[in-house]
DNA sequence: TCCATTATTCGATGATACTGGAATAATCGT
DNA sequence: ACGATTATTCCAGTATCATCGAATAATGGA
């Protein structure tokens, strides 16, 4: 990942409605989640919400297809990883000794 | 790690200034930087750096030590770790197959 | 103590971000 | 075609952010 988009992955994620949209579309899972749904769960106005589904869309981390008058949002995974990688190819970059009590809390987790 | 520390370290890593010095300071590795040879590094000037360094040790993402009359800076990996541990927390939760391939990637780096 | 070095703090300015009300678009059912 | 539903776009207003020049602190050496 370069370093543009991880920028705007970070500057995206780094504002408390945006990162509370994403976690919600990521428990949300591949079923995704309706804007209407996410406005009303995270008590957001349509139009503010709107914006911030933008940023996330353009931040790459969520995609939406429209299903009848719903618009459906589902958080993007691969952008996730592709920032995580990133973060942590800093982390690793010649020292895995920093790195690796940063792989095994993450192993634990799943 | 909660949601306000990871939102600080997020907006915290999400401006370019910002994200070059943490870089620098985690390649840097244990033996740190000072400032002012992060100044030099990064062609940004003393009184900017100093705001950013702030913004970045308030986040916890750097430490600091006077050294005569240079501050030595350190990127914190233990809030770097809180942070990645955060984010996968939320990918991995219910769904450790949308979790894997970020392991999986993650493991070849270190 | 005085000067040079290194870094931070202060105050201001220009740019950007976040939100909200109103208007507009797209879809569905009748 | 019309009204209802769902969501986005437009446009302003306020707040926050990033950077700069100048002034201030802290340290070390002569």
């Amino acid at each position: 990942m370069e370093k543009n988009r991880t920028l705007d992955a970070l500057s995206a994620l780094g504002q408390e409605t945006r990162l509370d949209v994403f976690r919600l579309l990521v428990r949300a899972g591949p079923q995704g989640q309706a804007a209407g749904e996410i406005a009303e769960a995270l008590g957001v106005r349509p139009n503010t919400l709107s914006s911030n589904l933008n940023i996330l869309s353009v931040a790459g981390l969520v995609r939406s297809t429209r299903e009848g008058r719903s618009i459906r949002y589902f958080a993007n995974m691969e952008t996730m990883r592709d920032l995580l990688g990133f973060l942590l190819e800093d982390c690793c970059g010649g020292q895995a000794e920093l790195c690796q009590p940063v792989l095994e809390q993450i192993a634990c987790k799943c």
